[in-house]
RNA sequence: GCGAGGAUGGCGGAAUUGGCAGACGCGCUGGAUUUAGGAUCCAGUUCCUUACGGAAUGGGGGUUCAAAUCCCCCUCCUCGCACCA
């Protein structure tokens, strides 16, 4: 009989969702809320796609066998450029082609059998969502979280709009790669900076993320503990905070520089001998992108002025520099050549002077000798009181007396920037604010909440300008203070916002007073088990939805600080050594492949691979080992079903003895490994389970037993196939919601021992122990063996080393 | 440059606290069954060696009775950050 995986799954979906076994239960007495990373629905989806959310399957599906009730929920990340830019190519209205998308998506999660709640299912791009993703935004507006600036910002010139630092690698857009430039403009942000001390402290809470993971945050946040100085311009009266974590340096600053967008710049050169020349240097380094700015000799005009070293009064040029960024620290930087390898490239450069101020621990430096700066701690010398003095002590007591003398003091800085989430294009969530000349930026009242994208729209091509812009019945409105006539805010929010809080919206959905109810909040948060991809997302979504999570949390809308304490992350499925996408052309098809294979198949070849958290490649040779796993599971089953018993025998042949301790083995080494995401591993002890079943002749209760056992562990990973079977047996219904196995320990450990006899660390033979033994019998045993006798000829024992049950080592010379 | 992770048979990958390296699968070899098989079942399969035995977890050193595992040095690969003052 040849298992018929199309109508076999069809079958158990269809029964699955007619008696909606993965409905959630409102008020659970122990509760489990998994989670996989927002799906964003790309239409056809490939397996790639779908790894994420297999892995989260079998997990959700294991929680519920174990006596939880699981809220496993759906949905969907469905604003943004792709789906933007797909509608932009088809020439249809991006909610059709996203709504059509999301139907196919979603049609791939339910061919492969994906347990979740389609009763909660969310759609970002439609207004009962998008309502309170506008609610978010003005909620930290009211909190003084959302401002608007005139800001340098990146701009991606082949997306034609703005994006947010995370959002730039390598000088390059995250999405289509083009270069990013600067351009000055009027943007919203979210002031995340204002929690970076709690984004950074936070992650010592979260042990169940791997360390790997807060790494990569702590690294963004970037947490710099350092001092200010001020610095007072010679010739005006202007006066420049400076931050430094190097103020035992301070005696050896000989210039400064300032970055090119720095305000103070225009002030300082109205009408300088050489205005034209700075104007002309800034002007250059600004139309550089990111990359190429970083790339280039370090260079910079001096810009006529002198500031004062507050610690020897001496008067110091004054340089425009564009290897200095405007958005870290102050954007002016004090030029210490001798100490730190960029200042001293520009002081050789520029003939400045070099002054040597800390001396390696065992050696004096000589400025003209030098051919590169000393960066490292040493001992600090040429600055007066302080000489002597190592790095450390330097850094602290320099620090003190600027605080005392009214110059400075400490500062911590951190390289995390605030949240750019202005985007100049249509397929997002309007920015709910409204400009009035008269009121100015006026918040839309909630009442008036959502804030609808218009629908009469033709022309979604990005030019640089929101396309909301050029649409009048939509930009022009009244303002809600003074009822004049009014302008909306153009632009849309970046679709980072939308799923920085989406896991908040499961656990009440329908709600539509608010963006999720306490008390549902209170029953299903935190995030239990939170799973996807991390190397894409750790400075990027996971920073957001911990700081969402923050500021709700301050504003008492929920009681958890941190969206979730365990992360999984997963690795990516390859193909012919790349990763799967539909540009490299390798991708399998879900449709395709479960028509041909089924979803059984697809589930087991992904699960069997490698462990989850690691980078797997899809191979034909896999699906054959999958495919294989289940027709032999369905032969050995289908023809013995009338034997299975889910009871543990009582009584059984001596000779199934060896059977019985493999079952309960089983149970616990998959029960274990699917605690632990190990599920390559709980395959290979299903495989091995099976094989032992296949060589047992006596099919008596024990090997009964034995196939029961096999279904109900399979049951995750294959869950159509198991249900199959289980009904073939003679069960009940599905496997879904029933008692996960048990075992006994009395039947975990072998029966016979194999005890390892060693001579100077190397095996020489095995003993085989039935029952108890002392060392005394095991050496006594061991000295009897031929092998070990031939070993022994002529030696003399040095010592014996004996790990009970394991192993014994004679050490012979 | 800085930070993180990784390297185990022909291949994917297994190996509690250091204690039989190579579980399980793929492939391969042999056998059984079959009209036939790219189906199925059973057995074997790290390498060298006729055997005894020896070698082996990227390379080199060390600690230990014993190292894939711990320590030091090096090579290569992947990822993240990258003028952060």
């Amino acid at each position: 009989m040849k298992y018929n995986h199309s109508e076999v799954e069809k079958r158990w979906q269809k029964y699955w969702s007619s008696k909606n076994l993965f409905a959630t239960n409102a008020q659970p007495k122990k509760k489990f809320y998994t989670l996989e990373m927002f799906a964003y629905p790309s239409g056809d989806l490939h397996l790639g796609h779908l790894k994420n959310y297999v892995i989260g399957d079998v997990y959700a599906r294991f929680k519920r066998r174990t006596g939880y009730d699981v809220l496993h929920p759906v949905g969907w990340d469905a604003f943004g450029l792709p789906a933007e830019n797909r509608a932009i190519q088809l020439g249809v209205h991006p909610e059709k082609s996203t709504l059509d998308n999301i139907k196919i998506s979603a049609d791939s999660f339910k061919l492969l059998g994906i347990n979740c709640d389609w009763e909660r299912e969310i759609i970002t791009c439609l207004p009962d969502y998008y309502r309170w993703t506008q609610w978010m935004f003005l909620l930290l507006y009211k909190r003084g979280l959302a401002y608007r600036k005139q800001a340098y910002v990146n701009w991606c010139t082949g997306c034609q709009t703005v994006l947010a630092n995370e959002q730039v690698t390598e000088g390059r857009c995250y999405r289509c790669d083009s270069s990013i430039q600067k351009r000055k403009l009027n943007q919203w942000f979210f002031k995340i900076t204002d929690y970076a001390e709690r984004l950074f402290t936070g992650l010592d809470k979260l042990d169940g993320w791997k360390e790997n993971v807060k790494t990569i945050q702590r690294h963004w946040i970037g947490k710099s503990e350092g001092c200010d100085i001020l610095f007072k311009i010679a010739e005006k009266d202007i006066i420049f905070s400076v931050f430094t974590t190097r103020p035992d340096t301070l005696y050896g600053v000989t210039f400064m520089s300032l970055a090119p967008e720095h305000p103070f710049i225009d002030d300082l050169i109205q009408d300088a001998d050489n205005e034209q020349e700075v104007r002309t240097y800034i002007e250059k380094a600004l139309a550089r992108s990111d990359i190429e700015r970083s790339e280039k000799e370090k260079d910079g005009v001096f810009l006529g002025y002198h500031a004062v070293n507050p610690a020897t009064g001496e008067k110091i040029p004054l340089f425009v520099a564009d290897y200095v960024l405007l958005e870290y620290g102050s954007g002016v930087v004090m030029g210490v050549p001798a100490h730190d390898q960029r200042d001293f490239e520009f002081a050789k450069k520029y003939n400045l002077p070099i002054r040597v101020v800390i001396d390696p621990p065992d050696a004096q430096l000589d400025p003209d000798t030098m051919t590169q700066a000393y960066v490292d701690p040493g001992i600090m010398v040429n600055s007066d009181r302080f000489n002597g003095m190592n790095s450390a002590e330097g850094i602290a007591a320099v620090t003190q007396h600027l605080a005392k003398t009214g110059l400075g003091g400490p500062s911590i800085n951190y390289r995390l920037k605030d949240w750019l989430i202005s985007r100049q294009r249509y397929w997002g969530a309007p920015i709910p604010i409204i400009y009035c000349s008269q009121c100015g930026s006026v918040p839309v009242p909630e009442k008036d909440l959502p804030v609808l994208l218009p629908q009469d729209i033709t022309d979604f091509v990005p030019k640089g300008k929101s396309p909301l812009a050029a649409v009048e019945s939509y930009i022009n409105t009244t303002c809600p203070e003074c009822g004049k006539p009014a302008k909306r805010d153009p632009d849309t929010m970046d679709t980072f916002v939308c799923s920085s809080w989406y896991f908040l919206r499961y656990p009440d959905p329908h709600n539509d007073r608010i963006f999720c109810a306490r008390e549902a909040a209170d029953t299903w948060l935190p995030i239990d088990q939170y799973i996807g991809g991390t190397s894409e997302h750790a400075t990027g979504h996971l920073i957001y939805f911990r700081f969402l999570t923050k500021v709700l949390y301050d504003a008492g809308y929920i009681s958890v600080d941190e969206p979730t304490r365990n992360l999984f992350n997963l690795g990516m499925l390859m193909k012919d050594g790349e990763k799967m996408s539909s540009s490299k052309g390798n991708l399998v098809p879900v449709r395709d492949f479960i028509n041909k294979h089924g979803a059984d198949v697809a589930r087991l070849t992904i699960l069997a691979a490698a462990p989850p958290e690691r980078e797997s490649e899809w191979t034909t040779e896999g699906v054959v080992g999958a495919e294989r796993f289940m027709d032999r599971v369905y032969r050995l089953i289908s023809e013995n079903a009338s034997v299975a018993a889910s009871k543990v025998p009582s009584t059984y042949d001596h000779k199934q003895e060896a059977l019985m301790i493999k079952i309960h083995q089983t149970i616990a080494k998959v029960t274990g490994d699917l605690d632990t995401f190990k599920f390559n591993t709980a395959i290979a002890a299903l495989w091995e389970l099976l094989n032992d079943l296949y060589t047992c002749t006596l099919h008596d209760e024990v090997f009964g037993f034995g196939i029961y056992t096999l279904i109900q562990l399979l049951s995750p990973f294959a869950p159509h196939l198991a249900d199959e079977l289980w009904s073939q047996v003679g069960g009940e219904g599905s496997l879904t919601n029933r008692t996960w196995p048990e075992y006994s320990d009395k039947y975990l450990k072998d029966k016979i021992t194999t005890i390892v006899i060693q001579i100077n660390g190397k095996v020489r033979s095995h003993l085989h122990i039935e029952g108890p033994a002392t060392q005394q019998k095991i050496e006594e045993l061991a000295y009897q063996d031929e092998k070990i006798k031939r070993h022994l000829a002529g030696k003399k024992t040095v010592k014996k080393i004996y790990v009970p049950e394991k192993l014994l080592n004679i050490v012979v010379r």
